[in-house]
DNA sequence: AATGAATGAGAATTCATTCAT
DNA sequence: TATGAATGAATTCTCATTCAT
């Protein structure tokens, strides 16, 4: 029962945070969508700012859970690029209220380093970031892969997948599937014709 | 002297919104920055969201006024990608105050269609749209790029676009200068190798 | 305890609104001469607006209870007029407040159509006027009135009501007990010399 | 030219004054529906509330200049008190703004003594009664009234006359000519039937 | 006589948070 | 666990009035 009230206030910030962003969103409506009262959000949490950082917190925990599922063996190095993309795609899909927490409200948040969502956000750079290094250094190594500049092209591509999450998050449906397009694209940029 | 204060306040709000977000930004906040009282806010403009609105629409002007200067003939046509790409990149260096408030605060304001942060993201999104359309078709019709479907790219290029000026407005500074890495990425995606 | 703060500010706010008007009251005022906090204005009420209103709905049952123990059979039909005139002195009497309030403050809200005063202005008429209609009708009847039109003669009535009470509520005291030479003054404009 | 204006500032405040009420009504719409700037309202008047105080005197000393006009001598005393409800009728309808201006603004006004509003009802208020005391105690004198109380009737008349006001300039329209019934209704209470 | 720009004082309302129970 | 009642501190906005010209 009890436990049952703390997630329905989790699931309804989530969702209100998302969809109005943070200092949109009152304590008063969080109560009431969640059909309890304020003193309530205080028995669990320290204040509003705890309901946000916990639900950071939890997105956080859940992806790099996921994150740890990408399959270490793969027949080549582009594959393990593609399945970050696919991770991503559908993490999007499937939750869509975490992803546009993150986007609309960690913006406003970053002038603040010491805040969770820079802290998560910088820890997520770097789960991606050295997974992308790994690949395309054996992807250079084994001649899979142009030899280009490691550094740059994590960037780059970290940039692809972030700009194809914004549009999915933010932007409006698009009849065509061009989430698979970019991994396509981005196979053109890595591997060399023969 | 009257114009004066009133580009004050409308130089102080560019700079809080896109710092701190519009919500977090309060009117007195923006009086005494701007060396003024309140009331003068509200002699100048309806209210807060008129401020707002009206930096807006002066941002997509500058914008569109750069756009229209974007060169017609060029050698190929991935020169004129290749300009979109620098022109981006290069206002995100220019006007770093302009692209985060956009960045920032459009997001929570997306719920609502009508608001003209939506309005303006639509009219911006068509412009480069047919701007890189006409590009890719001209481009595969004579054989400078591999015949991929247009629309698909259109909307990959553009994501690309959008997650580096996310990283540049919003990220940490990087060492490596890869805001010309993307424009060899997309070249290598589009232009078959010999 | 709860009851008796909400209770208070409705007595503080009818005594402000009757002496200063509804719009030379602040919030402020009704929250610091009710000991509360303003705040708590709007816990307990919608806004200012609301406590008005309320207020209004408050005198306007209590007005329609009294009016309902009007008795119905009385000697002659001028007994009823009579009783109509006491009711309403003996209300400016008792409670001054409500009175004055409704004199002071509906005018000015009677622009609009649907506002409450009006609704309630109109239904109080309703009431009188169908008393009076009543006991003119049967009087005129049975021959216990000059035959006067009655229309006419329920105005003219209800004008010296209000002009009575107007003068009890919004005037200076007088030393002669006009209220009762007016009952008078009726019962000669109405009742034939033999 | 600058008569006009101010001519045009006082018009167009009393008839927001009577529509709004004085404190509903701000200097910016009196200045712009006046077709003037703010200051220049300060040119003319010491503010706001002086051209309250001088639209009332210009009132005041219009009804006094009518009220003067009223005939000496009357064929009989009846006559007189006749003239005085004609005019007010009269006034009522010939300047609609005016009394409403008066009835609506004056209650609020009537917790300072001192307020010009309260002088000048004062003064009206000598005006008619020391008028209606001649008439009646004349009529009294010479038989033509029935030899009621002088000082309850002055009351109970000026009653009379204000609520039909009332009702003339603040009530929904009638049907009827209530107006002169209250005259026939107030001759049949003074005067004996034979 | 007239105005564009500016302001001090205060208005209604909101919000995150807490207290007593 | 849970809540009805309450509040300190802001927040947006308005208004009568004034200043410089």
């Amino acid at each position: 029962m009890a436990k049952n009230k703390k997630n329905k206030i989790i699931a309804t910030s989530t969702k209100l945070f998302a969809v109005q962003g943070f200092d949109n969103t009152t304590t008063l409506q969080i109560a009431k969508e969640s059909g309890v009262t304020e003193p309530l959000l205080y028995y669990h949490f320290k204040g509003k700012e705890e309901i946000f950082t916990d639900i950071i917190q939890r997105i956080f925990d859940e992806y790099s859970t996921l994150f740890e599922t990408l399959p270490k063996d793969t027949q080549n190095e582009f594959e393990k690029i593609s399945n970050l993309f696919k991770l991503h795609i559908s993490l999007a899909e499937s939750r869509p209220h975490d992803g546009r927490l993150i986007m609309a409200n960690c913006p406003s948040k970053l002038k603040n380093d010491r805040h969770i969502c820079q802290e998560v956000v910088n820890r997520q750079h770097e789960m991606i970031t050295s997974y992308l290094r790994e690949a395309l250094e054996k992807g250079n190594a084994s001649g899979e892969f142009d030899a280009h500049p490691v550094e740059d092209l994590i960037i780059v591509i970290l940039c692809l997948i972030n700009g194809i999450l914004r549009k999915k998050l933010l932007g409006k449906k698009e009849a065509t599937s061009y989430e698979f397009s970019a991994i396509e694209f981005c196979r053109r940029a890595l591997i060399p014709n023969k």
